[in-house]
DNA sequence: TATGAATGAGCGTTCATTCAT
DNA sequence: AATGAATGAACGCTCATTCAT
């Protein structure tokens, strides 16, 4: 019986891991909102009815697909031997990991920065996604905001602002249309941001 | 006769103009997708089959507002006085002009994003608009390279990639949940940015 | 211009006419529930969304519907010598105008009943036509209280619910499975009422 | 042996009772048409499909609602002491039985209300339902041809037609927006019908 | 040039029903 | 007997686009 219901478990968690996959391979290539709902399932073989047992539209795949990520990079955050280093340092690791994690999944970058774009747009209530990524900009602030309290960076320009500008590099890069790679890209605008943010 | 034509050509240009205020109105208020373009028309007060006497789509309005923009930019850039300023104070002065001009359509900037977005995830031929859009960077990566070549800026960085982050800045701002305007959202970001590329 | 104006208008009206005939058509014959919009307006040979012209839901052929036929009922009512006649007479006469009113659409009647169920099984705001259904009976209501004033009617059964039972009794005949005329069988129903509610 | 029957048989009358409850208590919610087989077998913590293993579709269920009262109300009507009274007080008496077993259940009569629209309206074979609904109408019917013969009730008007106002009195009842009780409103249109078909 | 009624492919979504377990 | 994931036809509805006037 057990067995059973683990086998359904197992079935479902393939199945929706078929749609997430599906839809990401769509996403990249005709782009979000070019995508519908019929062409994902589609690409996974499956009936159109399915999708609704496992997601409530096509943005709540990113949602989940961005919470996955999230969780990733704060685990790696709060195993960082955070005392021994400096916060240039620390920030440094912290935002190539992010940068290696957000390449490795480059092309959801895009759909994150327009889901964002909606909702900045339109005054509705904050949808559940957005939380999540601020999650993203918490972290970065915290380092920044270490940073400033040891005299390591510049006070004069507000911890959120030295956040925003390290976010909008990532966005940046990932719909760059110069010939290099998106981690030399960002790596790049890390030294000019270090440089222009560092006392002495 | 000349007149005449004078007369239609005047009441051609009304009318366009008419609907790109009625678009860029709804498009403030609503959002570029939720807005149809019987919306449009119907706030312009014309028939809707008159849209297509002026634009192809929804889209076209976006790429002629933004060649307006870039002639205006342009402009300003063409009659400074080069020769007596430092490289710094010529960015500064022309990213600031940029700055006001985008924060007068601010609402324009995510559109213009979305549209790059697009353009930059399908593979399909270059959209026009993509090619005005790189008048913007080009003015700044003529400054920037301008800086390097009399050694005010570092050279150890592409002036591509440094002309990215400028641009992005832009982006970020617009979309920036700060309680900040647009302006000294972006003036923080530019001493950054200054900073971290001048030498000395 | 104002012919094109007046032939536009005429157009207009004519599908408007074509939709609703076609509407009634399919709902006399399959039920209204399992009439679609598609079915509709395959029936009168037009394109799907040209329905969106036109109505909003396919209620709302009924709402117009019924507007026609209340107006139709109402302009009797008023054009009636009303000071001439009993209260019994009035009634009578308006009751059997009512009904062959009915019987001329009499399959539209089963619809205003799923409507108005529909509206009293669910607890949302009062749709509009269910003020016009009132029409109806506030026509009646009126005579009921006249008859009660001058005499004529009981007066220990309050009008409304007087009101009730006429009302009630269209809609049974309409749904009876008796081998009797519409008319035949309101007629007798309308005596024993009358019998029922006369002092006297 | 008998008894391992026995316990399925009763197991198995659980569920369909627990699915019914289910059934109505959400019907009564909201609406027929707008609860889902999903949302019955939800409600008896049931698999939905579980729900084929005892009816057939929605409708079956009211099918067999409608069978229980109806035996109630014949069995209430065979055990009544016909010979000793008239029939205006028996026509009374199971008239408001009726009334009561009806309000106990009110909200279901809406739907077989429905019910019967459709079946009305469509021409296709005549599904159970109508039969049971038919037992309703033959008790009644019973009684006012007795009064008939016995020369308490008028002649001129056939039994069926008085038969069939009683009815709609119920149907009216239920779906009255009058502020009145259900027994009061059938109370009320009792008396006026009883003294519509009472001779002197 | 201006019009707006007509269009229909396409969308997201629902849900009764099936069937392998 | 019980399950619930899978199904896909069908729904109401939108909207960019066309074209006869």
């Amino acid at each position: 019986m057990a067995e059973l219901i683990n086998r359904r478990e197992r079935k479902k968690l393939h199945s929706k891991k078929v749609i997430t996959q599906a839809a990401l391979k769509l996403f990249g290539q005709q782009g979000f909102s070019d995508t519908s709902i019929a062409d994902i399932m589609n690409e996974a073989d499956l009936g159109i009815g399915t999708f609704y047992n496992y997601f409530q539209s096509k943005e709540d795949i990113l949602k989940n697909l961005l919470g996955e990520m999230i969780a990733e990079i704060y685990q790696a955050y709060e195993s960082f031997p955070k005392d021994e280093k400096s916060s240039t340092e620390f920030l440094s690791e912290v935002f190539l990991l992010t940068a290696r994690i957000l390449d490795k999944n480059r092309f959801v970058l895009p759909l994150f920065v327009s889901a964002a774009q909606k909702s900045a747009m339109i005054k509705e209530e904050q949808p559940a996604e957005t939380e999540s990524k601020m999650g993203f900009k918490r972290i970065f602030e915290a380092i920044i905001r270490r940073g400033q309290d040891l005299g390591e960076f510049r006070k004069d320009i507000p911890a959120e602002v030295i956040t925003e500008i390290f976010h909008s590099v990532f966005q940046a890069a990932a719909f760059s249309r110069l010939e290099l790679d998106f981690l030399t890209n960002v790596e790049y605008k890390l030294k000019i941001i270090l440089d222009g943010i560092e006392l002495k």
